[in-house]
DNA sequence: TCAATTAGTATACTTTTAGTAACCTAGGAG
DNA sequence: CTCCTAGGTTACTAAAAGTATACTAATTGA
């Protein structure tokens, strides 16, 4: 993801070299943490497994639609581990994969950076 | 955003303390900074100003209005600057702002993340 | 028995976003 | 005059995201 060369021809005409065809890194990344609630979800699981409806809770402002969608998300995208904790009664964790905690590295920067800057 | 404690009451009631009311840090800064394209528009501005069809020619996947939109939301967001370079004929550049550029240094890791796992 | 918990799913609906394509005002080249 | 460029805007459509409510089946507690 070099410089981007932009010449301008004797036409007048701009030609750019290597236009970004398809989303960028940054692009591809964000669609994979970047989703309405991902990142809280994880920054919720980074140090204890959490059971789903716990996570409703702490998450107030979430519906369980889109915590259960996410869930899946990041469980098919190998960010956290959905394991079944006992039945009778029910019981499910979700906790943080390997991957997912680092993922968390940047999420952290990311939240400095909101701390930092008050936003 | 330390432990969330989560207390069994005596009646079986699961109590949250402190749940997330409004969105997180992580979930504020995503705001500005994960709209689609957000980043990779940052990150074409990251060592240069770039006119608008320039922009948008290197971010061939991306129609005019999205990138039309998206600048103006970060101008908003002082994450770039706009600078009529001169009327007659006209031109406009965008660059990043010094807040941008602290952007920027986040966006790198995110990008870092996502070579190292092959995403 | 009534009520609440668990982890979700189903349905219906509204809102937001994204994307397409055409159009606009201007200047400049041929 | 005609076509190209610049820097967008407008109108419309399609798809995604989000909300709200109800429902499941088994268990526990009063």
């Amino acid at each position: 993801m070099g410089k981007m060369k932009i010449t301008e021809g004797k036409n007048g005409k701009r030609i750019v070299e290597e236009p970004c065809e398809g989303p960028c890194p940054i692009e591809r990344g964000m669609r994979i943490v970047g989703g309405k609630w991902t990142g809280s979800i994880l920054w919720h699981l980074k140090d204890k497994p959490v059971r789903f409806n716990d996570l409703s809770r702490q998450l107030s402002g979430a519906s369980k639609k889109m915590i259960s969608q996410r869930l899946k998300e990041m469980e098919e995208n190998k960010l956290v581990i959905r394991k079944v904790v006992s039945d009778q009664p029910v019981a499910i964790t979700y906790e943080a994969s390997e991957f997912g905690k680092t993922a968390l590295k940047f999420l952290d920067e990311l939240q400095l950076w909101v701390n930092e800057n008050g936003l």
